[in-house]
DNA sequence: CGGTACATTGACGGGTCTCAACTCGAGTGG
DNA sequence: CCACTCGAGTTGAGACCCGTCAATGTACCG
């Protein structure tokens, strides 16, 4: 049994590492780290993992499964703001206003861990590479946020699809999963209530890019068949067949 | 004349004080930053106050005056993903990848503070409520994304429009200004690419808002009548009449 | 006063939403 | 083993909003 307990062992142990908080951070401030991050149960599909309008008091880390945000419009519908995969952080847009503005959701059994914001912000005074972490996490969210705001601005049916389906893709890659062949974890609704579209449009928009030989698609499982072509008609090149 | 010179000076005396980086800073503190803060000499407008592609080196504050930032999609037009009024800090997002994914231009002639970043995180590490203030900003700027993005889903060119302006009528009066008379920095098109519609659509929409005595436009000058009806319209709620 | 860029107005076409019916698959109980 | 139920997903028809194209009007600046 090596000195350090189990406990400090989770973070570095953890498939995730190198895409969480713990990236970049040297052995002995990952232990650190562990010791304050609190790992849960198992959470059944459709648990809560925070709640719009909760008193915010930690960040949460997907360790396993996925996970949705959403916000509940005054109008009475819901809006999703985003799924989360593995490695990503949620909550971090409650630091400024102290209460959440979204609520998080898992799409399927998950394992999150809970890091509380506190002991996070005192144990990061103390390991800078741990505040210049949290601020690039911060960072690439708030640019892949705008990127989603371009896309929503004036893009077709079509182009958001194939957007968001490389993102996965991309994603998926990042994991060590294969960037062709994957499952999405969300229902057809959800993914059209992200991408603003009807349902029904999603499901005719699917069909049309599987006629044409970019994809395929079964249930949740997809395929994508030519990439190129999927890239091409988000970057807006008309590239008639 | 007192202890501290000039330049100490400079964040304290600032009127935008209590909106940008020193927020909630004691004095001793504000001085400090001020030291790392470069003012510069006014820029005119349609000056580059940093540009996509360009390597990340600080982060910066606007003063006096009006910035639009924008990225070039691959397609070749430009996507505009917000304006940015006195107190608002530009450059956050590119933290992570180190360059700008976007670009920054005055609306107008315009005072920008420049923040160079190493500076800011060595002295951050001294002082943690300057870290913390922070991460309240990216916070507050992740949840701001975040509405605009369900704006851009889904809802229709009046509510788009009817929000932008609660929006600056907001901000406005959150620098002192009257949130019912008020200015645009920006161009109809640049509104109109903001918010993902086409110029003209702009135009007859702000007519049919006109017509209906919710607001009163003569070129950029806006006069909000009726900020209730306003704020339901962009609630989804079907108000009659 | 002339030029240029920006803003408005109108007519038209197309993409997407809405409403509705239908299909399909999973889970359940007979 | 099969019938039933329920919800998600799909498919079709029609309407509407908004984008596009083109022309006109207007403000700004030399």
């Amino acid at each position: 049994m090596p000195a350090t307990s189990p406990a400090r062992e989770k973070c570095r142990t953890c498939r995730l590492h190198s895409l969480c908080l713990p990236r970049e951070l040297p052995q002995g401030d990952t232990s650190e780290l562990a010791r304050i991050v609190q790992t849960r149960r198992p959470m059944k599909r459709g648990t809560y993992v925070l709640q719009a309008g909760g008193h915010f008091q930690s960040i949460f880390a997907v360790r396993t499964g996925s996970v949705k945000t959403s916000t509940l419009l005054p109008s009475g519908d819901e809006h999703i703001s985003g799924f989360h995969l593995p490695g990503e952080i949620l909550g971090l847009d409650a630091i400024a206003s102290r209460s959440h503005p979204s609520t998080s959701v898992t799409l399927e059994t998950s394992h999150v861990c809970e890091i509380p914001f506190t002991e996070l912000e005192h144990l990061s005074e103390r390991i800078p590479a741990l505040q210049r972490q949290l601020l690039r996490i911060m960072s690439r969210e708030l640019s892949t946020e705008q990127s989603t705001t371009h896309l929503l601005a004036r893009r077709s049916a079509e182009q958001r699809l194939a957007m968001v389906l490389l993102d996965f893709s991309q994603r998926f890659a990042n994991r060590g999963l294969s960037a062709r062949h994957f499952r999405l974890p969300m229902s057809r609704s959800d993914l059209a209530n992200y991408l603003g579209l009807a349902p029904e449009t999603m499901s005719r928009t699917f069909r049309r890019l599987e006629a044409r030989g970019l994809l395929s698609i079964a249930g949740k499982a997809v395929v994508i068949l030519d990439p190129i072509a999927l890239a091409e008609l988000v970057d807006g090149a008309s590239g008639g067949s």
